[in-house]
RNA sequence: GCCCCGGUAGCCCAACGGCAGAGGCAGUGGUCUCAAACACCAUCCAGUGUGAGUUCGAAUCUCACCCGGGGCACCA
């Protein structure tokens, strides 16, 4: 018998796929726990990478763990179908991007399967599948139904290369997250989730998640959400050009106590605020700055070093707390759509204002003594606390003070009692553009009619489904190409019946992914985008299993439609996803996998030369799941040499299945059950690399009792293998199946059950204390594990090399921490 | 600039505050072979980034610094 990687393969693929091992029963939960499993699905972009089976690897082991341990898992397994490559792809082909899409997808699967996944494929989901994203617009339409849904023109991030609006989330540097290119700003008209209304309770729920998601994504999320603090504070402008010859504006601040020292105030140039306070003789200056800041994009405008520019708006504005009327002027480094897009500067104590100050010979006034130099001289400005001073008036006194906590409180309390500002709380989180330029996505179920404006598509009418259109149909025109699609565009209004147009944009697929794993519960469910009773019986999703680059992505998405889903009773919990692991990334010799470096490792051509087992158990050895993996610093053939070398003790089991273990060699035995005993733990707290080295440990003390121990014939060698197989199941499911069969069971090792473990075989009877004279070993002692203190101490202090360590001084302490130790302090 | 995470053998990684080594890779020596590869057996290898501190005892806890990786960065 030779160990035959391609033969193994294809016959146990053959077995399983007859034997149906992984489909989850909704009516099993009833009568044991459930394990919601859940790994991201992929976009179907080619074939599957390395990067696919680590995740899938990873996660396995715990879907299979869970079978093992009697739990009903749900582990479903789809495609997040809608996407832009499928669209470029389709413009390249001539061909419809449906074909790219579901090609992949068919490559995808069948990879997956030779894979040996756990995946229940009965629940298998695509988001372009008309049966899907039917649901998709119909939560769109719910949300909007509760005002979560909305159309607003704003300047928003525009990717010239992809043709397309981008979310904030999904720019990155002032780049294109996909593409690199450089976003620009269009003022459009789009829609967007209001995310912002759930910003407290984004950031509130995730202590449910601490401990249970890593560190590192709570910390993104909550830098993300930007909770601050402040007030809001009211500026009355008077100007003769104004409608009534005068307004307020608000603006916002997380420093009310410096109000005595605002020596003027900047609007943000392309906030629509800057146009209208702007006087006739400043229009002019205004409208020439206006558009240079427009030309501007993202990249030389983040660029913290950059010269502070603005020009004067010609007006003044009040400050309530003590009348002074201070210059107005319009600045790029204020930020249009954050707070009011107008802010009081303080140069004194905020080194941007001070930067623009001193850029514009404005006056700097200082109101904290910190017992810096003096910003106005230094250029630097003070942000530390200190006792305040000029700031006095007959509505509210701060000097003297010195705590910012005291100043704060007293100038929000003096503003509300004057009704010229309030404490307010503010968020660096936009609401999510979802609109896309795009045709390969879900469109929005919207018809705008000239007399009816924004008219739902009823219900009974969804899906909207997109029209039929390839190649150069879809060429990015700057408009969805669905606006070109007349006979589709073109629609009578549900509720007039007249003339009217469909929404032609369609939604962000970020939008698909919010829910995936809410339909996976119910996937053929034709009463709503899933059966409130699967959900409450399989949700929320119990161990996550994906990137850390959606962190505040998809993630955060997931988070809001199910705190949606919550409030409109149709979920019964508030988090989607109660653990979470961020796997690593494969790399190859220090640098990202890509095809411009040349670094590329193939999947394919790596399993062709090792098997499947072997680069999952590579894979999942490498480290700790969470670190990334240098593909150079690995060794599938040592992987492969192990799996043959356990699968080896597979043939030099001699005696029956079933034949009592008790009977066996002991010290065997103690290595067996300890090694089950351990992997239970460590596979619970995901130290699955660990797990990898203690089987291994277990292999070579199996092989060591077959040759000059207990022999084949030992029923403790049977016990030992036979965990090996079960072990081995969770990451290299072919060679322990082939094991299993070899030991002579039926096939079907992943649904056996996990190794009952004999504590009585977990307590050694001898263990080696060590002895210690200031807190150098000296000494070994075999002791019993149940050794009392004191007849440990007397049996260290009896020893005759650590007499000679301690020679003759006195002995002041003895710590014994029996069985395992004891110092002599001298 | 600010905030996280990490530095243990030539390499990847283990080690409830208690003997620095579980496992693997590579290396070396042997068995097998006509020889080699494979396989098998054996074996070498660091005092834990640096410096202080706490402790009977520190890779582990504290502080500072160095190096590497990641995130945030005109958000008022």
């Amino acid at each position: 018998m030779t160990y035959d990687v391609e033969a193994i393969q294809a016959k146990w693929q053959q077995v399983w796929a007859d034997l149906d091992l992984f489909t989850a029963e909704d009516r099993a939960v009833d009568e044991k726990p459930k394990l919601y499993a859940l790994t991201m699905f992929p976009y179907p972009s080619g074939d599957l990478h390395m990067g696919h089976a680590e995740v899938t690897a990873l996660h396995d082991v715990i879907a299979r763990y869970g079978w093992l341990r009697g739990y009903e898992v749900l582990n479903p397994m789809g495609w997040d179908s809608f996407g832009l490559p499928a669209e470029n792809a389709a413009i390249r082909n001539d061909e419809h991007p449906a074909t790219y899409t579901y090609a992949n997808i068919e490559t995808q699967a069948s990879s997956f399967r030779n894979y040996g996944l756990s995946f229940d494929w009965s629940r298998r989901l695509h988001t372009s599948d008309p049966e899907y994203y039917r649901w998709t617009q119909w939560l769109f339409l719910k949300f909007r139904e509760r005002g979560l849904a909305y159309r607003k023109s704003s300047p928003v991030n525009w990717c010239p290369v992809d043709q397309t609006v981008l979310a904030n989330e999904q720019v990155v540097d002032g780049a294109c997250e996909r593409c690199g290119a450089e976003v620009t700003k269009r003022e459009l008209t789009q829609w967007y989730f209001k995310v912002t209304d759930y910003a407290q309770r984004l950031l509130d729920d995730m202590e449910h998640l601490e401990g249970r998601w890593p560190e590192r994504v709570l910390t993104l999320q909550r830098n993300w959400i930007g909770r601050s603090t402040g007030a809001q504070v009211q500026f009355r402008i008077e100007a003769p050009h104004l409608e009534d010859s005068s307004r307020t504006v608000g603006v916002y601040t997380t420093r009310p106590d410096t109000l005595f020292g605002a020596t003027f105030m900047v609007v943000a140039a392309d906030a629509p605020l800057a146009a209208q306070l702007c006087a006739p003789e400043q229009r002019e200056e205004f409208e020439a700055y206006l558009a240079e800041v427009r030309k501007e994009s993202d990249i030389s405008r983040l660029a913290t070093d950059k010269p502070k520019t603005g020009v004067p708006l010609g007006v003044e504005a009040i400050n309530p707390v003590n009348g002074e009327r201070i210059p107005v002027w319009a600045a790029d480094y204020v930020l249009a759509d954050y707070g009011t897009g107008a802010i009081m500067a303080v140069p004194a104590h905020d080194q941007r204002d001070l930067d623009f100050a001193r850029a514009f010979d404005l006056p700097v006034r200082r109101v904290v003594d910190t017992g810096d130099p003096n910003p106005e001289e230094t250029g630097i400005a003070t942000a530390g606390d200190g006792v305040y001073v000029n700031s006095a008036s007959d509505l509210a006194t701060l000097n003297g003070l010195t705590d910012k906590t005291a100043g704060i409180n007293s100038i929000v309390a003096a503003l509300e009692e004057t009704g010229a500002g309030t404490g307010a709380v503010n968020f660096r989180l936009r609401d999510w553009l979802l609109s896309r330029q795009r045709f390969w996505g879900c469109p929005i179920p919207i018809v705008h009619c000239p007399d009816c404006g924004e008219v739902a598509v009823p219900e009974e009418q969804l899906p909207v489904v997109l029209p039929d259109l390839k190649g150069a149909d879809l060429k990015p025109k700057g408009v969805s190409p669905l606006a070109a699609a007349t006979d589709w565009v073109n629609v009578a209004c549900p509720d007039c019946g007249g003339d009217a147009k469909r929404d032609s944009d369609t939604m962000d697929t970020f939008v698909d992914s919010s829910w995936y794993f809410l339909r996976y519960c119910s996937p053929e469910y034709t009463d709503g985008p899933f059966d409130p009773e699967a959900v409450r019986r399989w949700g929320p999703v119990d161990q996550y299993v994906g990137g850390v680059e959606h962190a505040v992505l998809h993630l955060m998405y997931s988070r809001f439609f199910t705190k949606v889903l919550h409030d409109m009773g149709m979920v019964d919990f508030i988090e989607p996803f109660s653990s979470l692991l961020n796997q690593g990334v494969v790399i190859n010799k220090g640098k990202k996998m890509s095809k411009s470096l040349g670094n590329g490792v193939s999947l394919g051509e790596q399993l062709a030369e090792y098997g499947v087992d072997a680069i999952r158990l590579t894979l999942v050895f490498a480290g700790p799941p969470e670190d990334n993996i240098d593909w150079a610093d690995l060794s599938p053939g040592g992987a492969l040499r192990f799996l043959q070398r356990a699968w080896r003790l597979s043939g030099d089991v001699t005696s029956e299945p079933g034949v009592d273990p008790a009977t066996g060699d002991v010290a065997l035995r103690k290595v067996t059950h300890r090694t089950v005993h351990d992997a239970a733990e460590l596979i619970e707290g995901m130290r699955f690399n660990v797990m990898v080295a203690r089987v291994m440990e277990l292999v070579n003390a199996t092989r060591k009792a077959i040759d000059s121990g207990a022999g084949g014939a030992d029923p403790a060698v049977r016990e030992a293998v036979e965990a090996v197989s079960v072990l081995l199941s969770l990451v290299a499911p072919y060679t322990a199946e082939e094991m299993w069969e070899r030991l002579g069971h039926a096939p079907g090792i992943a649904r056996t059950s996990w190794p009952v473990v004999d504590e009585s075989l977990l307590v050694a009877e001898a263990v080696t204390a060590v002895v210690q004279v200031q807190g150098k070993v000296k000494a070994r002692l075999e002791v019993s594990p149940e050794i009392p203190a004191d007849e440990l101490e007397r049996l260290a202090l009896a020893d005759e090399t650590v007499q000679k360590a301690i020679d003759g001084r006195a002995v002041r302490k003895v710590i014994v921490r029996a069985p395992k130790l004891v110092n002599v302090v001298v």
